[in-house]
DNA sequence: CATTTTATAATACAATTGTATTATAAAAAA
DNA sequence: TTTTTTATAATACAATTGTATTATAAAATG
């Protein structure tokens, strides 16, 4: 029953299908017929979606950016006092269930995938950089900044912490617990901020 | 001229020429034929080093974390005031000129790629939480931390920092200067230790 | 010197790859 | 209804893959 599919949908389903092969088999077994399986369709059908194999990775990665940026801007929407929004967003960044681990799995495989390819897409821009940097000059903006802080190297600082324990908790799952992360953040925050927290 | 091969040195020039073909194509161009040309070797003579193509790769990957942690060993073992190694040692980890760019390239190329592969070979542990664990042991001993500190959460910190800040300058070098992380990491330094420095 | 071992090369092979072509049927459009 | 478009499938194809086989010559060994 052909016409009655919605392109945007369908590309969206393929796109997940080909999380799923990268999940379990890595940038190595997401070849076109591995994903075209997963996602229950014939070659001929998933080229009718995408007429390459980069352009189906780029549509992939663009759709993990896509949804954890939309998870962040919820989160910043959100009515909450102000360092309890700021640890929201740092902690909603670090891979701890199921689902962000996968999301960061193939953002992880894409990265090293994509640096490689001459023309092709550009990741590394995931938008985290910008997104920390105006936390912090939130935090400051709210005066709730201790004093002496040199806010860039502030800026540097939180940056790095929360990829570095993003990656961690990717790569070494077993060796740090939710409540670990969780404690590390407060205890940064704490000791950039006024007040105990 | 055969059997005067050392067969050690061999595959160290194997290994290096993998190196560079991964630097180069990453980890998709890291076939058995590029880099027995690249090593200005046959598919015969480099088979012959090496039976299967997956034993080439685990050795080239120990290689890497070989070299780094010869390199850190060297720094620990000089004379230093003990802040000025610590900070050295940090250092030495994140790559900011080519020949250290290029190891950490080499070795997150093979952490996801290995990441996949069942059976084979085990990345992730390079030995750096090992390392950072025993510097913040070393910086406490020496009666230089703050008091307040809670040592674990500060060893995790540092862990994250150390490697977040690794993973910016290879993912985005244009972003981050030598510098400036020098800055960073005498700042970061400076907040945990007693003392100016 | 004769023989064996070692290093290298050339070639082969089956499997897998991305992409292209062709065919078919279902729905939409006329 | 007839025709055209769309979705899917099946198959084809050249290129590349890892690995295996065979061949050759240089050194080591006896």
């Amino acid at each position: 029953m052909p016409k009655i599919v919605d392109h945007n949908i369908r590309k969206r389903q393929i796109a997940e299908a080909s999380w799923r092969v990268i999940l379990e088999q890595g940038m190595e077994g997401a070849t076109v017929r591995n994903i075209a399986k997963e996602a229950g369709l014939s070659l001929g059908a998933l080229r009718h979606y995408f007429s390459t194999q980069d352009a189906l990775l780029e549509f992939a990665m663009n759709l993990v950016i896509e949804r954890v940026t939309e998870r962040i801007t919820k989160i910043a929407l959100k009515e909450l006092p102000p360092k309890e929004k700021v640890l929201q967003i740092l902690l909603e960044i670090v891979p701890t269930d199921a689902e962000k681990m996968a999301e960061m799995e193939v953002w992880f495989s894409f990265v090293s995938y994509a640096r490689h390819k001459k023309d092709s897409f550009d990741a590394q821009h995931d938008g985290i950089y910008t997104g920390i940097r105006k936390l912090m000059y939130y935090l400051d903006e709210e005066k709730l900044l201790r004093k002496n802080l040199t806010i860039e190297l502030e800026i540097e600082r939180l940056y790095s912490l929360v990829d570095g324990t993003a990656m961690h908790a990717l790569l070494d799952p077993n060796r740090i617990e939710k409540k670990q992360i969780h404690a590390l953040f407060v205890y940064h925050l704490q000791s950039i901020c006024i007040e105990d927290f």
